[in-house]
DNA sequence: TTATACATAATAATCGATTTTTTAACTGAC
DNA sequence: GTCAGTTAAAAAATCGATTATTATGTATAA
């Protein structure tokens, strides 16, 4: 069931890789920040070279900044790269969700009911920690999976996790949430019904309304 | 005149990276090759500790694969990752160049010409070594530099480079390069005239036609 | 032969220490 | 007090060596 049984076998590189990751996108630094690697080795408890080595994967995955002989920032938030970031999920994902639409067959939908079930599940418990994050991103992952192009799915992989970095900033508003929670079957709905027109412009309006969220979330939160 | 004089300062890291990015799009190393990296290290007179710096940068860029516990591959080529690298530069080039000649003001359309000036110079000395593929490269970036989204034009950088790997792989092929060094300067004068239908055409075109060169260096390749 | 277990060589990953560069603190002249 | 120059402390980058893992070769048994 497991599609990717890649990381059996792990590095202490890619462990602190996927750890940093995780909470450079959940906004456990503050935007800005300068990191300190001795700190960060000594909280991680990993060596100084696997925890660079990360680091410098980070950077050119665009969530931490390089400058050469100054060390690694958290890049700092702005309106108007919101605005950028959820512009290009808008163009990106909605043409990865029409091609996964035209080319996703019956494996497809099995997966796609899965996943919306899995995360309807987590919705109800209103306990929305890093589990339902994660199935939330799987969700969505599943959903523009068969477009036929790896390029774009990577693409949309590193905007939802620049896009998170502004979502994820305060704490969850439920009467939005709700909504969104939703659409998430509705866009399964329409997926199965072969619906591309339709379902592209309800992913745009999910798109939206999430965009709405982080932007409160941003303001709120100078 | 120089906009960026960010790598003023520079490290054996940030060197390394820079050489191996050019290598490994230039085609200097075999696609599929697995990187045997005390070679490396010796080849490029460097440390070790850059170097793995770098690859590990390399490989979050996508010009490189990393496999826990052993090491790093140059990606190989397929049929169909070529064709997925052209259709996402239709799309997205052809979506910057529109919003580019939306947005961009008269010094963009100094730096247009000034940059198909250069090109220009280059095409004629019909030695297309390093310096045309900088100036080309740089032509390209021009033309959707004021498109208004950093994450669009960092998209398309990754994508130029990653087609790049199929486009040089052969020798040139004089009577296709002059037909496409002409539309450089066409493009340009569609720009300046702001006719966004017909410049997006001209540019579909040019990247189709660059399309069947590289598709042709992909066949011969084998 | 073919397969399997073991030993050996080669390579990747990591560690600990050193070097280099930047940042902060200090000093004295104006 | 402020500013340039100097020194000290901190941090980043790099090196050389060690450890862990994979790949290779060889001998032995089925």
């Amino acid at each position: 069931m497991n599609q990717h049984l890649q990381p059996v076998i792990s590095t202490a590189s890619s462990r602190i890789y996927e750890t940093l990751r995780r909470d450079l996108v959940g906004g456990r630094f503050a935007a800005g920040e300068k990191l300190a690697i001795n700190a960060l080795k000594d909280h991680y408890h990993v060596g100084l070279s696997p925890l660079r080595e990360a680091l410098n994967k980070l950077a050119a995955y665009g969530l931490l900044i390089q400058e050469n002989q100054r060390g690694f920032r958290v890049p700092t938030l702005s309106r108007s790269e919101l605005d950028d970031i959820a512009n290009m999920r808008l163009e990106l994902e909605g043409m990865a969700f029409e091609r996964a639409i035209q080319h996703g067959d019956d494996v497809w939908e099995a997966e796609l009911l899965a996943a919306a079930h899995r995360l309807k599940r987590a919705d109800l418990s209103l306990e929305k920690g890093e589990e339902w994050e994660v199935l939330h991103s799987q969700f969505h992952r599943t959903l523009v999976a068969p477009c036929g192009s790896v390029w774009l799915l990577r693409f949309i992989e590193q905007l939802h996790d620049q896009f998170d970095r502004y979502r994820r900033l305060g704490p969850k508003i439920p009467t939005v949430r709700q909504t969104l929670d939703e659409q998430h079957h509705e866009l399964v709905e329409l997926a199965l019904q072969r619906d591309s027109k339709a379902a592209r412009a309800l992913l745009d309006d999910h798109i939206h309304k999430s965009y709405q969220v982080a932007l409160k979330r941003y303001q709120e939160h100078a």
